[in-house]
DNA sequence: ATAAATGTTCTTTTT
DNA sequence: GAACATTTAT
């Protein structure tokens, strides 16, 4: 390919064009002739020699403004580096400045840079700025992206390598729950004493260290149903390769898988990538490890980027060992630190930092700032009687800053677990505030989208099992569980997807005429669809299947209070298809990004996990349900034990530096949790924040004057802030319970119900997809095992004789009912 | 086959 | 207390 720019041949690089050009759908990379070169033009002589002179004459502006530190962050380019940067200290800036001096000293074209991101809002964001800084043209940057999309991608191109189709499909956490269940109950085994849910877990864990079913110990094999873990796994992964699909954890099993086996194009790949950057590397679990290692060898040029303290993934296999082995693993490692703070005071940094001290086993950074403000104000520690009180107050405060010209968008409420938030949500809602809630349950896992997308993936991917459930009998046609177990029964037995089951079945009497007709009826509109989908915008098709399946006539019926939010939500999804090119680009959109993009520009406070508030800041941070129990959370000290509990000491860590210039933490004596109220006591970290950067809040709305006692009754001995606390509360009956019992029954008097919207969509379970084209013929070639005249029986119709053979459907003429067709898995010779 | 009633389990965080 | 799942009744 010509090369515009001459370099070209410094770069040595013929491999890359003919490989982006190779084209697959989707990832047509429009070759940027200019992209690299917009700050530095190209000028003859080598990479470095051209790298050096940028350096030297006066640096390029996107290098200015950066501390020491992060500029030899930027800079230096060339081998493998660890930055350890601590909250706040420019962690994003210095990446995508990277990237940028990487392209703007010719050392890479953009495609040949892989940057690797935990999110896709990250990926999305880092998007952003590195088109500020090369003029505004970023799809070069062909492999800037989650694990997950570039993984699929890769796999697009080699899915033959690995047994799969190009066209596989990929099935989420609910999809995949089904089949776990499936595969459970068509082994026998009791699903209640041995959940889908805890299978899915052991899988999870299994996938997170990239282990196959051959690979996994004995111990973990019986550690599921007496010893059938393994088993299920093949099972599971022979179901999702005939469904032509793949889980998430799949995604980097199968790159890895294809890499070990196909040198070749390992290699490609080796050489491809000149530069690879990963962003939040404390959050890498093992196959990823594994994957960039694979990746890495041959070529140093690896930059990680993380923060021990923030890594607050564990329970999803992250391994923060991958971050403090970095430099054992990539000899020559150069590590960075970057500790200067630009975010926060100097109070909230104090407290930040005295917190995390309390773990062992850190890299150890200290983050310092050198703006101090005696205007600063400390970090407040503020109690409350109950969780409503807690949103009562809060609320109040954030109405008394805007009051004082605060924005709302300045303001967050970071959470330990989702549960918290709907005491926020019906607060707000009663006090007219705007908020605006991060992360909750997405649009894509609404009902009604989860049933529209199985329609549109039981058309464009006509092997999605787990599609064409969810929507057999939605609206209702009369497909019940009996019809449903044939299908399953058939799909089984001849290794085939449901609707191709389903197709054979409709051929043979073995249904009751109802049944059979409906599903014919919706068997043929799939085929209709399909057609038609050839010649019609897939939007304008997405409405007509909705249409014609009844879909929408179903929810403009139902009188219930969500159906025309429901129907807005179908609109809605039909409009933001419109941005894609047909439907299978938009199914493969939606399943990877989960996430909306919400471009609502009002003012609002933004509630939110703690987990998913990482990376962001705010001038104001609320910390609510700093509890024992709640947060450090139980069930992470029950599991993990020290190891939970500084995570969970992380997470706090996380929580307090997402704040700019004011934090307030919040714990309440009692907290309804599994229904019934308990008392609680205020969490250990709240300890271990440094007193003279803390404020004590006193409450002047506190239900308080009911004498001494306090917390203190929990194992771990008394807390300062027991005596803080100026109630008695270890029953139930106390007046100030009865008055917080009795506020509550009159608040949701008031409100009725909470609105919520978010919970709208997620009652229902969703089935998920799969796809593929049909993985057999509806006759099958294979000769039959039975023959005319032999004597046969079936569980329905009795015995009888063969009268005709045609594949594997059998015309018999039974004793007792006549001639029927029905297929040969159902007989069994006599 | 469906709707209503009853029972059961759980509540962390997510690509 | 709520979302589920399963059982029972129609």
């Amino acid at each position: 390919m010509a090369d515009p720019n001459g370099y070209h041949d410094d770069i040595g690089d013929t491999f890359v064009d003919g490989f982006d050009d190779d084209g697959f759908p989707g990832d047509r990379a429009p070759r940027q002739p200019a992209a690299a070169p917009v700050l530095v033009p190209p000028a003859g002589g080598g990479i470095a020699a051209r790298a050096m002179a940028a350096r030297r004459s006066n640096a390029p502006d996107y290098l200015e403004g950066l501390n020491p530190e992060q500029r030899k962050a930027v800079e230096t380019i060339e081998g493998p580096v660890l930055v350890l940067a601590g909250a706040g200290t420019g962690k994003t800036r210095v990446l995508t400045t990277r990237i940028a001096h990487i392209l703007a000293t010719g050392s890479a074209y953009p495609s040949q840079i892989l940057a690797v991101t935990f999110t896709n809002k990250a990926a999305r964001e880092m998007k952003e700025r590195i088109a500020h800084f090369i003029g505004g043209n970023v799809e070069g940057m062909a492999w800037l992206g989650t694990f997950h999309s570039i993984c699929v991608k890769i796999l697009r191109r080699h899915a033959e390598l690995v047994g799969l189709k190009s066209s596989f499909s990929i099935i989420d956490t609910d999809d995949q729950l089904r089949l776990i269940k499936q595969i459970i109950q068509a082994e026998g085994i009791d699903d209640k004493r041995w959940t889908p849910k805890a299978f899915a877990a052991l899988l999870d864990g299994w996938k997170n260290r990239a282990l196959t079913p051959k690979e996994i110990s004995e111990g973990e094999s019986r550690a599921f149903a007496g010893g059938l873990g393994r088993k299920l796994y093949e099972e599971y992964q022979d179901r999702l390769s005939i469904l032509n699909a793949c889980d998430f954890g799949d995604l980097l099993l199968h790159v890895i898988t294809l890499f070990k086996t196909n040198p070749d194009v390992l290699k490609d790949y080796q050489r491809k990538f000149r530069f690879m950057l990963v962003d939040e590397y404390q959050d890498t679990n093992i196959a990823q490890y594994l994957w960039l290692r694979l990746l890495a060898q041959g070529n140093p040029n690896v930059c990680c980027v993380g923060d021990d303290d923030q890594s607050i993934y564990g329970w999803r296999g992250a391994e923060v060992d991958n971050i403090l082995r970095f430099e054992h693993d990539f000899r020559g490692a150069v590590v960075i630190r970057l500790e200067r703070n630009y975010r926060s005071t100097s109070h909230i940094l104090a407290s930040a930092s005295h917190l995390i001290a309390h773990n062992e086993g850190r890299l150890g950074k200290t983050l310092f700032t050198d703006f101090e403000d005696p205007e600063d104000e400390k970090v407040a520690v503020a109690s409350c009687w109950d969780s409503e009180e807690e949103a009562r107050s809060i609320g109040d405060e954030i109405e008394a800053l805007q009051r004082h010209g605060h924005k709302l968008n300045d303001i967050a409420i970071l959470v330990r677990a989702s549960f918290q938030m709907r005491e926020f949500e019906d607060r707000f809602v009663t006090l007219g505030l705007n908020y605006r809630v991060i992360g909750g349950p997405r649009f894509y896992e609404r009902m009604e989208i989860r049933d529209a997308m199985a329609y549109f993936r039981c058309v464009v991917q006509p092997a999605d099992d787990l599609a064409f459930e969810r929507i057999v009998n939605t609206p209702k046609r009369g497909l019940g569980d009996a019809t449903l177990k044939l299908v399953h029964e058939l799909a089984r037995a001849e290794r085939i997807p449901l609707i191709q089951a389903a197709n054979q079945l409709c051929q043979t009497e073995e249904l009751k005429p109802k049944a059979r007709s409906a599903l014919k009826s919706v068997l043929d509109h799939f085929e209709r669809w399909r057609r038609d989908l050839e010649h019609t915008k897939h939007t304008e098709m997405a409405e007509i299947i909705l249409d014609e399946s009844g879909y929408t006539e179903m929810w403009r019926k139902d009188r219930s209070a969500e159906a025309p939010g429901r129907l807005d939500n179908l609109k809605e999804l039909i409009r933001s298809m419109d941005q894609f090119e047909s439907m299978a680009g938009f199914l493969e959109h939606v399943s990877l990004v989960m996430d909306r993009d919400s471009n609502d520009i009002n003012d609002a406070v933004s509630i939110m996990t703690l987990h998913s508030a990482k990376g962001l800041e705010f001038d104001t941070v609320f910390l609510p349900g700093w509890e024992e129990g709640l947060f450090p959370h139980q069930r992470a000290l029950d599991e993990s034990g020290r190891a939970g509990l500084e995570e969970e000491r992380r997470l706090a860590y996380v929580g307090v530096t997402r704040a700019k210039k004011r934090a307030k933490i919040w714990f309440a004596s009692n907290r309804r949790i599994h229904g019934s109220w308990q008392s609680t006591i205020p969490s250990r970290f709240l300890d271990e924040l440094p007193i003279e950067h803390v404020e004590i809040v006193e409450q002047a709305s506190n239900y308080g004057g009911y004498g001494g006692g306090g917390y203190g009754r929990g194992g771990y001995g008394a807390s300062r802030f027991d005596r803080s606390e100026p109630f008695q509360n270890s029953s139930y009956s106390t007046p100030g319970w009865q008055r917080a019992q009795k506020a509550k029954a009159a608040h949701e008097a008031i409100t009725g119900r909470s609105s919520d919207f978010r919970s709208a969509g997620t009652r229902r379970q969703g089935p998920m997809t799969i796809e593929g084209e049909l993985v057999a013929k509806s006759v099958s070639d294979m000769p039959s095992a039975y023959s005319v005249g032999e004597r046969v029986f079936h569980i329905k119709f009795g015995y009888g004789a063969i009268v005709a053979i045609e594949g594997n459907k059998l015309t018999i003429d039974f004793e007792k009912t006549g001639q029927k067709k029905v297929i040969d898995s159902f007989v069994e010779k006599h």
